[in-house]
DNA sequence: GTTTTATAGTTAAATAGTTAACGATTGGCT
DNA sequence: AGCCAATCGTTAACTATTTAACTATAAAAC
């Protein structure tokens, strides 16, 4: 009779066996569930989207010259057709400006608006609060853990790209 | 001067402070990336999606009668609309059914055709070692810890559904 | 017993993401 | 100069997801 695990999910209980990996893989699936969760609201009090945070967050970084789009989409891990629908909207709420590189009339620079600035700001006055709370549950040596575990694990499967 | 985390990757050189918390959430959705840029080729080799598998895996379940669509959602930890696009494309495959509850019409149970089943079987033959490969940076007491801490952080945010 | 309320599921509109086809621009090769 | 290939960005079609509006059925209230 195999031994009920009491502290395993009920989610598993299918036709397949339970292991370590498949416990790890849930485990992270579960957390980013929970990170979603808590985020989309906050971000909503802004009038922003996860996603759309994260693009203002990196077209912002100062450089020697602004981003490209396709210096943008290496930098989230994403596609380019993602990014053009993304900078569509942030565009349209006036957060961001494309301005086509005249040396190479085929790039646009991504652009941070004084609105889009401003904005960021404003989220940054609080942000560390929400990150904190996020993780309120873990002790800050245990989220160093955390981020050695989890990076130990993604760095086992360099991107090609 | 703030000294420089020589470990921190470099994603997040915007305008806003390292701290344990950001790097632990970064980490998270680094490796929900990673996770999820595996699986995906993974299971189209079997023409599905890792939410559809999902959902494929839930049905499956012994039980006294099969779950209603509102059962697979709450399973699911998402909503009833997304449950309904979701079993109209495995419909479509013909690898679920549909039944209406004769004793209270409004409900439907989802029956998991023969072909679903043995789709689900020819993938669980492999599954544990595509398993085991995601999480094959990380030993198994690795894995535990893993578990632990991220249960721990998704645990201190209890849904209220 | 009829009306009201609650529940199950569907549909529509919005955002996010993918791949594939396409248009525009640049630059190399002849 | 002129064609060809590579590169940058957009668009289209698909899947996934949420919220809100809608339909159908059942249960409760009167």
């Amino acid at each position: 009779m195999p031994k009920k695990n009491p502290s395993s999910s009920s989610i598993l209980h299918d036709g397949f066996p339970v292991s370590a990996s498949r416990e790890a893989i849930v485990a992270i699936l579960r957390a980013y569930g929970t990170l979603q969760r808590l985020m989309e609201p906050y971000f909503a009090d802004f009038e922003l989207t996860p996603p759309q945070f994260q693009v203002l967050c990196i077209a912002v970084r100062i450089r020697d010259k602004p981003p490209t789009q396709r210096q943008l989409a290496r930098d989230l891990y994403g596609s380019v057709s993602n990014v053009t629908v993304l900078l569509n909207r942030l565009e349209r709420k006036g957060l961001i400006e494309r301005k086509v590189n005249p040396e190479d009339r085929r790039e646009k620079y991504v652009l941070v608006s004084q609105a889009g600035r401003k904005l960021l700001n404003r989220i940054w006055q609080v942000h560390q609060q929400q990150l904190d709370r996020v993780m309120q549950g873990v002790t800050v040596p245990e989220q160093k853990e955390l981020v050695r575990l989890l990076n130990k694990m993604s760095a086992a499967h360099p991107r090609t790209i």
